[in-house]
DNA sequence: TATATTTGTTCAATCGTTTGAGCAAATGTA
DNA sequence: TACATTTGCTCAAACGATTGAACAAATATA
């Protein structure tokens, strides 16, 4: 009961007295192939239980069918569900997904880029690690001509298709739905300045706020990494300003969650003494009561529409990399943290 | 600037003027290729920027170095972190691994199978469908002699290598805990007693409430599917009843959350009318108040003794695959939601 | 009927690496 | 000095599919 060698198209071969070739072609549904010969090799390759070798057609034929993803952090509800999308679309065309994750590090995305391109894969899909200052790494893949699509991060830095939101416009409408509900004094707990889309969520928020002739104070601004725990200290900071916010924008809902736990303990109530809106639509935002504010970056949407970039660029034999970025206009998701009226 | 071909160990081996097999051997640190010869094509192959090609070098030897994982649902924080898990104890041996979703559909886990075994996996680490109870499209794998290790569901079926923890006894923790508390009514949200897991659950809490000498009233066990909406209409059912419980054990946490919901919408003290314990430990459980006690599965101590079992089979030349359980306890994480005393 | 075209297949090379066998030179042993 | 062993490399055949070229037979064209 050994496991017996595979069957190659040899076997089949020897089975019908033809060749190789000619059972390739048949498998391959090659016009010059009568179909009485299709059929027949058919019927046996179901018979001996054949089973294609995709590492042997993809060494001679140049394409392995493996795409390489590479993520920041796989454990996150936004980067899972965008493999996930990514993923559908891909296997119906025949491709199959690898995940690396880079773990926020600049390190573990090099190695990343490298394990890929030994498995040949046809294609990389990546966001940058939050580390990730120097783009050196990423031209190697530009230069082997294999199609990289980038998403969420890195929309201008390596000069290749990338598909993302408009954060800058995502803080308009976050200001401007505070604005109508009343709102003042709005605090943002932005994300760290280096990364460039939490960089344009800052710049978003300053800007709206001199569109709605609101004072820009900076004791309003809290860099963080947007963790709860670093939420919740930033929060008790702004509690403690003489003059305290009126409104808490959070450029990521688990500091928005920890900024909520903070001003629950101190009996604030939210929205009537200070409204919340965070970032990402995580789904705890809409378990927890109050449900939170927040923006929908369309997660299933960005991930369908990297799956196609990444096909036109597969198929598209003299393509060359060329900066195109597909902004998806973000959506603001209402409730109950920031419904004044 | 076009990509130019890549290079190979061909070219280094002409750089050399050595042969090629040399230059692999070189490579692969192999003894009998004097240090002398090691270093200067090591050197070569630096400068050449030479890149292996995996998919010959799998070909020829046998191994691609790569595993295939399968998923119920990758949008699960209990499974994005077990696969994390397994990535990260894998990735260290060199193996890359690919991961394709069921969707729990038992033929979108037939296509998987197919796939990564055309694919040419080293092995297949897999966790069931929950429309699964028909197991014949993994004696495929078993006869072709990959390793295949189960987590999570699937335990006794297929008859391999299997991890998980144990429902059964879980249960009882839980029972233990809310008999502790002061409960005497006890209700069960339970899974779909089809899947053997939940079953077990089940069965562990009928067996527990025996064991307390509290009596066994089937209308408080409501079998569900375990998410926010059905946990919301079992528990709605809950409260019709003539007599109410005092607990609810719900065998899943967004079970547990909408009938939390449901409690609290209708002015129900948690824990000191009902007493409210979950299964999974989703983030969100400790996120929420009343924080919610729950079931660690223990996420990634599954994932990483998955990880190893599968290196210990694939570097056993002569395995067999044989049942082999690894059954851990689980953890109960008492909070808020239960805690009376 | 003679020639051109199409059809259906075979032949042989190839993708890039690994690997068993072979062989000469260097080194060890007696 | 003669023989055995070790060292360091070369040779050539794989792995399993794809593919351009070749070619005979069947069919079409003039």
């Amino acid at each position: 009961m050994k496991n017996k060698r595979k069957t190659t198209i040899k076997d089949i071969a020897n089975v019908l007295k033809i060749t190789p070739s000619a059972v390739s072609r048949a498998l391959n549904d090659n016009p010059r192939i009568s179909d009485k010969t299709k059929e027949a090799v058919k019927k046996v390759a179901l018979e001996l239980e054949y089973q294609p070798n995709q590492l042997a057609s993809a060494l001679r034929s140049g394409k392995s069918n493996l795409v390489g993803i590479i993520v920041p952090k796989t454990n996150s509800y936004f980067f899972s569900t965008v493999v996930e999308s990514i993923e559908n679309e891909l296997n119906k065309e025949g491709y199959n997904v690898i995940i690396t994750q880079s773990n926020e590090s600049y390190d573990k995305e090099c190695r990343n880029i490298q394990t890929l391109l030994q498995t040949q894969v046809d294609g990389i899909i990546a966001s940058l690690a939050n580390e990730t200052i120097d783009f050196s790494h990423y031209e190697k893949i530009k230069s082997k001509g294999i199609p990289l699509i980038l998403y969420d991060r890195g929309e201008n830095d390596i000069g290749v298709d990338y598909i993302g939101i408009d954060d800058y416009e995502s803080s308009h409408l976050v200001v401007e739905h505070l604005v109508e509900q009343g709102c003042k004094r709005i605090a943002h707990l932005a994300g760290l300045s280096q990364t460039r889309i939490y960089k344009n969520r800052i710049r978003g928020y300053v800007d709206a706020l001199e569109k709605h002739h609101l004072p820009l104070d900076t004791n309003l601004i809290k860099e963080s990494n947007l963790t709860l725990e670093n939420g919740r200290e930033k929060t008790k900071e702004l509690l403690k300003l003489p003059n305290r916010p009126d409104a808490i924008y959070a450029a990521g809902d688990y500091a928005a969650l920890g900024a909520l736990q903070i001003l629950q303990e101190n009996n604030i109530k939210v929205p009537e003494e200070i409204a919340l809106v965070g970032f990402s639509n995580e789904p705890f935002t809409s378990l927890i009561r109050p449900t939170i504010t927040t923006i929908s970056q369309h997660n299933k949407e960005i991930g369908k529409l990297v799956a196609q970039q990444f096909l036109k660029r597969v198929n598209d034999k003299n393509w060359k990399p060329v900066l195109n970025k597909t902004i998806l206009k973000a959506e603001l998701i209402v409730r109950d943290s920031s419904k004044r009226k």
